[in-house]
DNA sequence: GAAAAGCAAGAGCGGTGCTCTCGTTTGTGA
DNA sequence: TCACAAACGAGAGCACCGCTCTTGCTTTTC
């Protein structure tokens, strides 16, 4: 009932998302032309505007379609450890989302680059873009588990932040280790932001180096005993 | 001695400037228009064009003077403190550096977020962008003359680099020293750009309360003996 | 004073997001 | 079965963009 208008209206929707990601991984977001995308349809420009009311909406899509790929990834890297060898799942997942970042330039650049201008992110977004922040709030979860114990500072602004995000988790993790992992959590994005966005030529260009020391030196502050 | 009309075209190039400054302020990089620009100074907007010949290059020059101002604040900073004590300088530059990503947010952006495609920073930008890291390297260099030694692994491929980086610069830094300020570093801007960027809504709300406990962490890896 | 160089203006090209209207197609309820 | 409403595609149009080319004027230089 009421299946061909609805079936080749979904085709091509997801044709548009289609061709919009191909877009945006050749030219970047900001490339992203509902017109052009119009024209590789046959469509007339103005008849995409029935599938997505603007060019943000559509740039939405593509942001939650990214965020869940790069939760699968990060999830996916998880899933292949040993879920008592926390040091390893740490590495995997880290190396997870640098891999989906040097694999998709253009579509990091559109989650964690500069974000467009007048356009704030909808609130079906924080769902997918929740997603690899929680692999690595579960791993940290384990280690503390497993009996290490974090023994740096809080300061009290931050410490009531951590509270506030623990209750909406609900997930038992001192502020202390949620303080240590998501300093781990900035080192590791930045490592990746510098590469990716060109801060590293002629300072060090082997791709991943940096990267690999800051994740293995917060392996250590994680890991407790699992060594090098 | 050819003065009027080098004159006028120095204060309208330099007009020209501001105004792309304040618009790039107001709306981020991208919506940066010569046409606008053109028309807020009673010019048509082809005149423009006899200043910059695309819209690539002002943005350049936007690019150089923003770094220059970013160099200037953690120059700044460094200089007002006891130069012996390097952990008050590593606290004092990575705040500068904060504190001009929060103040002027859309330069941030320019800077550090995502590459406009196809836009290569050509080589005038290399000098101005490498300010703020070489007061950065300026404190590690110290810190290590003062004694302290730094025993963490440094992988060959980055141990390559670093070996490169410290001929090129010239200054006498170990590997060792400079892989845990480059981590350092890359915790610092990753803090900053969470933060500027939106990543850290609902998650760390307090402003800055992640970048000081990320400061402070590493102020204690840099500092050896300075303690909180 | 004449030639050369720098400059402003206007028209124009091809592109963008987005809106409005108009005629057609499709699904639905009487 | 048939009329009606909803969904749809196409086209024209608006205001904007970066950028180019030509035309005429002003300033500098020889």
């Amino acid at each position: 009932m009421a299946g061909i208008r609805e079936r080749v209206r979904a085709e091509l929707t997801s044709e548009i998302v289609r061709l919009a990601r191909a877009q945006v991984a050749a030219d970047g977001p900001g490339a992203l032309s509902l017109r052009a995308i119009a024209r590789d349809m046959g469509m007339a420009s103005s008849a995409i505007y029935r599938y997505f009311p603007s060019r943000d909406h559509l740039l939405t899509q593509l942001l939650i379609d990214s965020y869940d790929r790069l939760g699968d990834a990060a999830e996916a890297a998880d899933a292949g450890c040993d879920r008592a060898d926390t040091t390893a799942r740490w590495r995997a997942v880290a190396q997870a989302i640098r891999t989906w970042a040097v694999t998709n330039p253009s579509e990091y650049a559109l989650l964690f680059g500069t974000p467009v201008p007048g356009y704030m992110a909808p609130e079906d977004t924080i769902g997918p873009a929740s997603r690899y922040t929680l692999v690595l709030i579960g791993i940290l979860a384990d280690v503390e588990a497993s009996g290490r114990r974090f023994s740096v500072p809080v300061a009290a602004p931050l410490a009531a932040d951590l509270a506030a995000l623990q209750a909406f988790l609900g997930v038992a993790v001192s502020n202390e280790a949620l303080a240590v992992g998501m300093g781990a959590w900035a080192a590791v994005m930045g490592a990746i932001t510098l590469e990716l966005f060109g801060h590293l030529h002629n300072v060090v260009d082997t791709p991943g180096a940096l990267f690999d020391a800051v994740v293995e030196h917060h392996a250590v502050m994680l890991g407790g005993t699992a060594g090098t």
